[in-house]
DNA sequence: AATAGTTTTGCAAATGTTTTCATTTTTGAC
DNA sequence: GTCAAAAATGAAAACATTTGCAAAACTATT
C-alpha cells in the first residue's frame, strides 16, 4: 500500500518512451506509431495507471464536468429532468457535479462557487430566480450557464423550458370552462420557486378573467408530499362550505387530495374535480387518472443538454434557449360542475 | 471578454504581496496577520479571483469530491437515496459527482474510471453486484468505496444498506401467514441488479418453506413503473385462474397493481392481497394504504455519507458497514384469503 | 538600546500534465 | 546507397498552485 500511485512519468520509464510520448499517445493517438502505443499501453495495465484529470485541467484543458444544482433531487418532477439531463451530458463524455440547495438561494450561490473552483465547464439551474450574486458571478466568470424549468423570453441566461404561467392559466381556464366557480388551490411554497409562483399567476389570471377569485380560506400551502397534500385536503373538504374544485400545484399534491377525496367518500369528478400540473410518472395511471398540464420533463433534459454541450464547445452565446409548450391533458379527475 | 481569468498571482500582485502569502491566507489563515488577509480579501473580491482547486488537487490535497454511480436518478426509491446521500455528504464539505449507469455493469465501470481521473476522494456504488473489474479497479487505487442499498456480511467492501433477502422474506411469511396459498410475484428484471434478486428469493424461500411455489404463469416481469406494472396486472387477473395476492417487488409496481384492480373493480384486501417493498413517499397515504416492508432511504443515505467520510479521512478502513433492518409494515392492502 | 523569541512573509522547488520546438528516425524516390 | 521529406520522439517550458525553509519584521525582555 506504501508505493505512490503511478504517474505518467512512470508509465514513460516503463514503457521506455519519454512522458511526452505518453501523453500524446492519450490525447493525440494518430500521432503517435502503433507498436510505441501498444508497449505504452502495456505499461499502462501493469501499472494500472489512471491519468489525472487534474493536472491537465490546469492547462487549460477542458475538464468534462458539468454543474447541476436542484433544489433537491428527492421530487418525481427533478429526477426526471435530472436523469434526462445527465443521460444526455455523459453521452457527450461529461459527467455532472450535482448539488442541491433545499430553496436557499444563498446556498445556491455558496455551490456555484464551489463548482467554479471545480473549473466545471458549464452550469445548470432550476428556474430563473436566482440571487443577483449568483447570476453575478456566472456571468462574471463567464461561464456557460443555461437554466432549466422554466422559460422566459427575457431571461438574463440562456433557458431551457416550459411556460409555467401558461401552464397554471390552461388548468385555470378549463377548470372555469367546466362552470367551477368554487375554486381552491393547494400550492407548494413560493419562497425560492418562481415555478410555483408562476403557475398559481396563472392559475389566478385565468381565474379573474371571469370575475373569479380563490377564497383566502380555500388557499392552501403544503410543502411538496403526498401525505401534507392529503391531510390538507381532508381538512378543506371537511368545511362547511366545500370547493367544487381543488387546483393543486403539481401532480403529486394532487395524488394527495385525490387519496383524501377517496378516503372520505366523495366522488371524483362527480362532486369535486381535481387538476394536477406536470404529469409525472404515474398520473395517467392513476385511477381516476388526473387531469393535468403536461411539462415534459425528458425533453427539457436533453434540450437543455444539447444547448449547454453547444455552449461549452462554440463559445457562441448566439443560442438563447427553448421554449418547449406545456400541453392540456383532459383525463379523468376533471368534470363539469353539477 | 479578452482578460484571462485572475490567478493567484495576479491577486498577489494586486494585494502588494507573494502568492504564497495569498495561498496560505486561503489554506492556514492563522499563519498570516489579518491586515494582510483583508488586503488579500479585497484584492480577490475585486479581481473577481476563484481558486482553481484543479491546481491544488495536484499537491495531492483532497479536492473534496465524492462519486457517486447509480442505476438511474429516476426511481423514487434512488432519487431518496441520492438526496439523503448527497445532503449529509455537503454537509461536510464534499460535493458529488453524479453519473447514472442503467443497469449496465460494463458502463459503470467506465465512469468508475473517469471518476477516478477526476480524482475524486471515494466512491459509492448501489447494490453489492458488479465487474470484477469495477472491483477490482477500486481496490487497486484503494480508493474509499462504500456499497450503498444492499447489506451483507461478506460482502468484498464496507456496505451500508438493508437486507433484502429478508425483506422478501418478511412479505413473503406475511402473505402465506394470512393464509394465502394462490400466490403471484410481479418484479422488476433481476439482471444487474441485485436487490431485485434477493427479495425475489425472499419471496420464494419464505412460500417454500410453506411448499408454495410461485406459478410461472403467475410470475411477472415487469420494468420499473406504474404503467407497465398496471398493464401486466391488469393482464394476469383477467385469467381464469387468479391469485388471491400479488406480492410486488417494489412499491412502484404495487402502486400500479393497486390501480389495475381499481380498474377491474376487485377489491382489495376483499378479493386480492397487494404488497410491496420500500415504503415509499405516498405509500402510507395511498388509499387503501400499502401494505409494505420498509427500506429507510434516508437512513442508508445519511450513513452511508457518515461513512464515506469517515473513510475518506481516517484512512481507517476498520469500519465495515452497517446493516440497517427493513421492517413489516402491515397496513390496508393485505388481509386474509377468504 | 540590544537581544532573543516569535510571528509574518517571500523564494524556490515541487506537483502531474501538455505543448512547442527541435532533434532523431523512418520512408520513399532516385 | 543518398537525399529530401515525412513521421515519430524527446527536452524543456508552461500551467496554477502549495510548502519547506530561510529571511525579515515585529515583540517582549532586559
Amino acid at each position: 500500500m506504501k508505493e505512490k500511485k503511478a504517474d505518467i512519468i512512470a508509465v514513460a520509464k516503463a514503457a521506455r518512451v519519454s512522458a511526452s510520448t505518453v501523453s500524446r499517445s492519450f490525447n493525440h493517438p494518430e500521432l503517435v506509431k502503433a507498436a510505441t502505443r501498444k508497449k505504452i499501453d502495456a505499461a499502462v495495465r501493469r501499472l494500472g495507471y489512471i491519468r489525472n484529470r487534474a493536472a491537465q485541467t490546469i492547462h487549460g484543458i477542458r475538464g468534462g464536468t458539468i454543474g447541476l444544482i436542484v433544489p433537491t433531487v428527492d421530487h418525481a418532477i427533478f429526477a426526471e429532468l435530472i436523469q434526462s439531463f445527465s443521460e444526455n451530458v455523459e453521452e457527450q463524455g461529461f459527467t455532472i457535479l450535482l448539488a442541491s440547495h433545499g430553496y436557499r438561494l444563498e446556498r445556491e450561490y455558496a455551490i456555484a462557487r464551489k463548482m467554479l473552483e471545480h473549473r466545471v465547464d458549464g452550469m445548470a439551474l432550476i428556474g430563473l430566480e436566482h440571487s443577483d450574486d449568483t447570476y453575478g458571478l456566472l456571468q462574471q466568470q463567464n461561464t456557460p450557464t443555461v437554466l432549466l424549468w422554466n422559460y422566459s423570453d427575457d431571461a438574463p441566461m440562456p433557458c431551457v423550458g416550459s411556460d409555467n404561467y401558461l401552464a397554471g392559466h390552461l388548468i385555470g381556464e378549463h377548470v372555469v370552462r367546466l362552470g367551477h366557480r368554487s375554486i381552491a388551490a393547494v400550492f407548494p411554497p413560493i419562497s425560492g420557486n418562481d415555478r410555483a409562483l408562476q403557475r398559481l399567476s396563472g392559475v389566478e389570471d385565468a381565474l379573474a378573467a371571469q370575475g373569479l377569485k380563490i377564497a383566502e380560506s380555500w388557499r392552501l400551502e403544503t410543502p411538496y408530499s403526498v401525505s401534507a397534500a392529503k391531510e390538507k385536503v381532508t381538512g378543506l373538504i371537511s368545511l362547511s362550505r366545500r370547493p367544487t374544485a381543488i387546483i393543486c400545484g403539481n401532480d403529486v399534491l394532487a395524488w394527495g387530495a385525490l387519496h383524501a377525496l377517496r378516503r372520505a367518500g366523495v366522488s371524483v369528478p362527480g362532486d369535486v374535480t381535481i387538476t394536477g400540473i406536470g404529469d409525472f410518472h404515474g398520473s395517467k395511471d392513476f385511477e381516476p387518472s388526473l387531469t393535468t398540464v403536461r411539462i415534459p420533463a425528458r425533453t427539457i433534459g436533453s434540450k437543455a443538454a444539447r444547448l449547454i454541450v453547444a455552449l461549452i464547445s462554440k463559445e457562441g452565446d448566439s443560442e438563447i434557449g427553448e421554449l418547449v409548450s406545456p400541453e392540456l391533458l383532459m383525463r379523468s379527475t376533471s368534470g363539469p360542475v353539477r
